[in-house]
DNA sequence: AAAATATATCGTAACATTGCGATAATATAA
DNA sequence: TTATATTATCGCAATGTTACGATATATTTT
């Protein structure tokens, strides 16, 4: 089916798989690490760092959008792009809390 | 075509995006949560708690596996679950590495 | 041994994702 | 206005994912 069926999980849990889903492309990761190296807009050729054909590299980008990841504002002809700051604290917050819930100190049961 | 270009990024770009697509899909994470909730094996009924059937909670068991998240342990008929403490504890380095890049305080700029 | 129980695997249908060429849309420059 | 430059969208082929019925496997019970 391809289908998954999220009316059956919390919010939660189906938060958690779309921020998954996004994290889920290395392509993705990349243009993440990019904006926050470059620590400000990316106006520039996001395609020629990355290495996949413009249309792909558009698409990972609009996903990313999609989840508020990231920013795109025109300038000119081109489109500077930056991290959502507060959505990716946001973000964080929800990541955290998932991966940080505790183990316990008894040894792995199994 | 459905694939990615995994041999364009970096091994650090790979494996998040790993984690990422476990990850992306709510009954792993439900999975997850309730292993961490019961805090030991669970050697239990699985599929009722999730809510799917069981060859396809079987499926999302074995790709948790698969990355090392959990571990399944024979005890007669039945497996007993429970998180992969150590395997879990190095996802989570990776994951907070990427989490936790600096976010620069001044206003975002687009 | 036969039945019962629990989990894994196989096969497959439905849907999703990835990648990119072609093309559209938008803005600047000549 | 026409050309140039940059990004977005469309369309589609190849591959991946999800879900589950059917069935196999393995262990315990009777």
């Amino acid at each position: 089916m391809g289908l998954a069926k999220t009316e059956i999980f919390t919010d939660e849990q189906n938060e958690i798989s779309l921020i998954g889903k996004v994290f889920g492309h290395p392509a993705r990761v990349a243009i993440l690490q990019q904006l926050f190296k470059i620590d400000g807009c990316y106006c520039g050729d996001l395609v020629h760092e990355i290495g996949l054909a413009q249309p792909t590299v558009s698409q990972h980008l609009k996903e990313l959008k999609l989840l508020g990841l990231i920013k795109g504002n025109v300038e000119g002809t081109s489109v500077c792009y930056c991290i959502h700051s507060g959505n990716w604290t946001k973000m964080k917050k929800t990541m955290l809390a998932f991966l940080n819930q505790d183990i316990s100190d008894k040894e792995d049961c199994c």
